[in-house]
DNA sequence: GCATGTTCAGTTACCGTGCG
DNA sequence: CGCACGGTAACTGAACATGC
């Protein structure tokens, strides 16, 4: 028996493990290419050669795109941000807004990636994430500007543009509404709590 | 002086809904 | 599915306050 976590996102975006409530448990046997790729991961993570990183970091995407097609394939949407995978048109839109969540996106801009009406595509997207085009952009940007908040890089006037705000005003009371903190007070608890983590855990999954 | 927070009036456009 | 419409939440920009 493998035991393990995952920490797999989006960009710097939706953490896809977000709200899992219990742990995954999947059967394989020794043909199964799941298991070859997670003992081969596994491997490269034991014998510490060079290219380990990329190595195993590629190895263990693939175990994670298995579950994934197996979660999909048996209709057994045990996470709940995967159903949104089952409708390839809110998928593409959704994509646009994580690869960029800076951009101004609209819900017309949105529509037209996803090939649909307004209309059509406000219930699509509803229906697959759970919340309105508009509500979900706004959590993307507010997970961006967390991550870059952390980062301790940009000004927080910088970091509002970065992540699609015009002013730094607006950005800062959104900003607080869904972390309970101004961005300065956020970022100073993030430095204290990771003083020596700076740099750690990059990457669009892991 | 600089960075950041607060407030507020005006503007924008999103969202929900009803209808064809 | 597309369109129209009203209510309203969100955004903007400016002015001012605060802390270092």
């Amino acid at each position: 028996m493998i035991c393990g976590c995952f920490h797999a996102s989006y960009g710097s975006s939706i953490d896809l493990f977000a709200t899992l409530a219990s742990p995954i448990v999947e059967r394989f046997d020794a043909t199964d290419q799941l298991g070859y790729r997670l003992e081969a991961a596994l491997a490269e993570l034991v014998d510490r050669q060079v290219g380990m990183e990329a190595m195993a970091t590629a190895l263990l995407k693939q175990v994670l795109i298995t579950l994934l097609r197996r979660s999909l394939s048996s209709g057994d949407l045990r996470l709940e941000q995967f159903s949104i995978l089952s409708d390839p048109q809110v998928t593409r839109a959704f994509a646009r807004m994580a690869a960029n969540p800076g951009a101004p996106h609209s819900v017309t801009t949105l529509s037209e990636t996803a090939g649909l009406s307004r209309s059509a595509f406000m219930a699509r997207f509803t229906g697959a994430v759970g919340c309105s085009p508009m509500v979900a952009l706004r959590q993307l940007r507010m997970r961006q500007a967390s991550n870059l908040l952390t980062a301790n890089v940009l000004s927080i006037e910088q970091i509002a543009h970065a992540v699609g705000y015009a002013s730094r005003s607006s950005f800062s009371r959104v900003f607080r509404r869904a972390f309970g903190n101004d961005p300065a007070d956020y970022r100073a608890l993030a430095v204290l709590s990771a003083p020596n983590d700076a740099g750690a855990g990059r990457g669009p999954a892991r």
